[in-house]
DNA sequence: GCCGGGGTTGCATAGCTATGCGATACGGAC
DNA sequence: GTCCGTATCGCATAGCTATGCAACCCCGGC
């Protein structure tokens, strides 16, 4: 039943108190280096393993970070995940990876959340729903939301500049010749979603263009795919299509190429969003937006520590880095 | 400082003891029925949330499985990632996510999980060192790994049949007419790139072909992009490839095919391994052996559970699942 | 020889929940 | 009215570490 040794089990053998064996492993504890080698060598016999248990219900620190994450089939989730992840550790936190559905809320986890007393959480979840975020913050916990702005003033959110990347697009576009327009889009409730197709429209309305093709689907390459064969069996297809992320626009550009029977770029011109790694493999070559992934990590880490050195959220923080065009080979001609 | 309220405040407000409160939480705790509504109430009001901490140390349970991961980038792992926290999510456990840089060891953060009173981990890192498992198996943290067999009797093991699957690729390129073969590898450290190397060596070997031109790198696609240029400069380059994981393929076939000058299948017929989403793009359409994720994720978490209910692990088991070759279009003459 | 100070040490307790045990209450059986 | 079983409740304690406080030692200064 027993499985670790105890403080007090090396502080027995070693012939001392217990707190000479708590201070010997604090930096700085005021311990001889006489006792110090005898606590050392106890808990070596012992395979002692200070545990962090107790002291979290000392000092209410668990130094646990949630990071909520869901539709990890999408790299650029997997990306910002692994460096979370590596960053966090540096600094001696731990991560509690939580898993949500698409879609669902976290309402769900947030009890559990709460039992094992995170420190704080980063939600890379589409949708952080206004309830949460209540709750959350009546926890106070601090949160902090990659690319979905929030209207609470205790989360905090880092995000791409969406609107301004689909403007950079709709110019591209109209400068190489594009006369038609399409968009391929991800989930309606999708904030980030919704920006790129506004900040497209908006860039297109102003050169007087107003007709634009919208279906949207999930973020999966198989959308991309189906997406395009049914917008280019329409009459008068678009020569010119934006989607909201690079999988669709990988899963368009297959459809294109191999079903629809088009080239790109000589007959439609095509971009996507994220700049995952896939975008620029030789066969795809497509221009995209390029998230600064790291960037984002990075402030969302600025965000975490400065909430935590506080004891609480620092208030709400909004974060928008600018989205980079990058020009490869499905737009150049 | 102090945020949260304790079952004793709840107790208090509600005007009954701790242990009512407690019990109240418990499934099947014996409380009247209006003794549960005062404590609710009295909860509702604090915000109370029941703490796991004080109940680890009592139970010497935390419900914590540490999942440790490296190379995140191989769309292979974030599926293996997403599903098994998905499934422990079910079974009420959760999931300390841990990074190790791929290359180094287990050893630095076994402390650290250690101190967390994991219940187990399992590794889906390419190296999982003796020392290390020996230091678990003192700890008697129960472990399983993912496509790694360990020698040792605590760790146990979930792998695919990676030499027959490699079998499998020698005797369809040999069918297929091929003369000359390479391998396109990663570590030479990594078991499951030797168990590939050396099952495809084999099969050839049995139909006497001996000369295998063999390049290693590691698991990304640039590797198996600058790894088939050199390998295609050379004379007699081979004329068949069979490449340890589906990035290096698919990065063979964009060299092959934008930088070399060759067509596949045609000229060159290449394989890899895995079957993640991309090998089935069109663009690709690679052949390849399919890793059943899903089962290798649902014998992992079949271990786990033996073990957690044995309240230790249950020796050495290693399953071993078969890999289902798909052909498409790489390999399509 | 006395005093002050810095470095060590141990004692005692906080922090919060689960649970064994004894106490109590209640309802029914006789 | 007595007795017993059952349901419910509260008391007290375990589980492990961090830390404030008091005690102690040693040393140098005067």
């Amino acid at each position: 039943m027993k499985k670790y040794a105890s403080s007090t089990d090396v502080a027995r053998l070693a012939g001392v108190s217990q707190s000479a064996v708590s201070r010997t492993y604090k930096p700085g504890g005021s311990v001889s280096e006489e006792t110090r080698r005898k606590v050392l060598e106890a808990a070596e016999k012992l395979e002692y393993r200070p545990s962090m248990i107790p002291r979290i219900m000392l000092t209410h620190r668990s130094n646990l970070i949630a990071i909520v994450i869901g539709g990890m089939y999408n790299p650029f989730y997997a990306t910002v995940l692994e460096r979370l992840t590596a960053k966090l550790q540096e600094t001696g936190h731990q991560v509690l990876l939580v898993h949500v559905e698409s879609g669902h809320s976290l309402d769900a986890i947030i009890p559990r959340l709460a039992s094992y007393r995170v420190d704080a959480i980063v939600s890379a979840l589409a949708i952080l729903s206004p309830k949460s975020a209540d709750d959350l913050a009546r926890l106070k916990i601090p949160v902090v939301s990659f690319n979905t702005p929030v209207k609470n003033e205790w989360v905090s959110s880092v995000s791409c500049d969406n609107a301004n990347g689909a403007r950079q697009v709709a110019d591209l576009f109209i400068k190489l010749g594009g006369r038609s327009f399409g968009y391929i889009g991800g989930p309606s409730e999708s904030p980030a979603n919704q920006e790129r197709l506004s900040g497209f429209r908006e860039r297109l309305a102003e050169r007087d263009i107003t007709e634009v093709a919208v279906v949207g689907g999930d973020f999966r390459y198989e959308d991309g795919f189906e997406i395009a064969i049914e917008m280019f069996s329409r009459p008068n297809p678009p020569d010119a299509i934006f989607c909201a992320n690079d999988l669709l626009a990988i899963g368009a550009l297959d459809a294109l190429r191999k079903k629809v029977g088009l080239r790109v770029p000589e007959d439609v011109l095509v971009a996507g969003f994220d700049d995952i790694p896939e975008a620029s493999w030789t066969a795809y070559d497509l221009t995209t937006l390029v998230q600064d992934a790291p960037r984002m990590v990075d402030e969302a880490l600025r965000i975490l520590r400065a909430s935590l050195a506080a004891n609480a959220s620092v208030g709400e923080v909004r974060i928008v880095i600018p989205a980079k065009l990058v020009e490869r080979g499905t737009t150049r001609r």
